[in-house]
DNA sequence: GCCACCGGTGGC
DNA sequence: GCCACCGGTGGC
């Protein structure tokens, strides 16, 4: 990972409907994970140093083309896999909450960014950021500030790039890659992200909460809503500090493509396309680094209740799917 | 009735 | 092929 200096990641949860948008904001995370499910290890500075390894995002970069800011990118996981594991929550910095370990009972379960992380500029590990405000703020700057472990300084003293990978690409999560420098929002804004279940036409999907609860999912429903509340424009909100890009999950099916017009042959497959799982995709083409499905692991990871099989393995429980192909994780660490 | 989520597509 | 946008609707 030469280049990419910093990358961002997050964590995906899974939440169930209702549930996710307040589980927005605790994405905190530090996420540890135990034998076969995740645990905390609550060390307090480093979440777990030995649990996580460092992962190498790098490649995965591909489209942003222009910019090779691979730099920035993030992450997702979902920790909730894994099962069972649970995630434990250790204040400081990384706190967790266990949300997605309990059984939800709902029937939709999404999932959901459960942590940040940045790679450090000069280490190439990965830092766990303890809060979605401070990750915004760095990726907001990414490309001119780049990140580095002396900057997690701020919320963890004695960090170092002498320290281990706070987290590793393992296990069966989802990973994504977050675009860098996109503003943060304007001051009593929230810029929410939903993940969308494995195998819908898109990733996730980006919405701002105004001040006054008002969801807004695209710049032409910002741009009204600032022309009919001037109090946002007087006070120098503008829709420069709004933007809808969504990270790009290294799993390469988990997205379902499009299916061309065209395509003959409805029978044939019946399998057309949109039949078709993800997963049977090939990994191989993506990118390298494009975590695994999960595989095997998942079921280790599936915990208790739940979890269905999936796609992603992520979701535990997961009426919801289409059929979820089952893909191949794999895990690289480097460091 | 509302709204979170998903699907679809026009335009690039 | 990607993405911005928005319509539809299941579930509450």
């Amino acid at each position: 990972m030469q280049s990419s200096s910093m990358k961002l990641t997050l964590e995906v949860e899974r939440g169930k409907n209702g549930i996710n948008d307040s589980t927005f904001p605790d994405l905190t995370l530090g996420v540890k994970r135990e034998e076969n499910g995740f645990t905390a290890s609550g060390s307090p500075d480093h979440l777990g140093d030995s649990i996580w390894k460092p992962i190498d995002l790098t490649s995965s970069e591909e489209d942003s083309g222009s910019n090779d800011d691979a730099q920035k990118q993030l992450v997702i996981y979902d920790p909730a896999v894994n099962g069972s594991g649970e995630i434990e929550a250790a204040f400081d910095p990384y706190e967790y909450r266990p949300r997605n370990t309990f059984p939800f009972n709902s029937s939709r379960v999404l999932p959901a960014v459960g942590a940040f992380t940045v790679q450090c500029a000069n280490c190439f590990k990965w830092r766990l950021v303890p809060t979605k405000e401070k990750y915004e703020e760095i990726r907001e700057h990414i490309s001119e500030q780049p990140f580095s472990c002396e900057t997690a300084r701020e919320w963890r003293p004695e960090i170092s790039c002498e320290d281990p990978t706070d987290i590793c690409q393992d296990d069966g999560r989802l990973w994504a890659i977050d675009k860098p420098n996109i503003a943060q929002p304007p001051p009593g804004w929230e810029r929410l992200l939903r993940i969308r279940g494995e195998g819908s036409t898109k990733f996730a999907d980006v919405y701002y909460v105004a001040p006054s609860g008002k969801r807004l999912r695209s710049m032409v429903e910002i741009q009204r809503y600032l022309l009919q509340h001037p109090e946002y424009m007087e006070a120098g909100v503008t829709t420069s500090q709004f933007s809808f890009q969504t990270p790009k999950p290294l799993q390469e099916n988990y997205v379902r493509k499009r299916a061309p017009a065209r395509l003959t042959t409805p029978c044939d497959g019946g399998s057309n396309m949109v039949g078709r799982l993800p997963g049977f995709l090939q990994p191989s083409d993506v990118d390298p680094l494009a975590w695994a499905g999960p595989d095997e692991n998942r079921d280790e990871r599936r915990v208790g209740p739940s979890v269905p099989t999936h796609l992603i393995e992520a979701s535990p429980e997961e009426p919801i799917q289409h059929r979820p192909a089952k893909k191949k994780k794999k895990e690289f660490c480097d460091i």
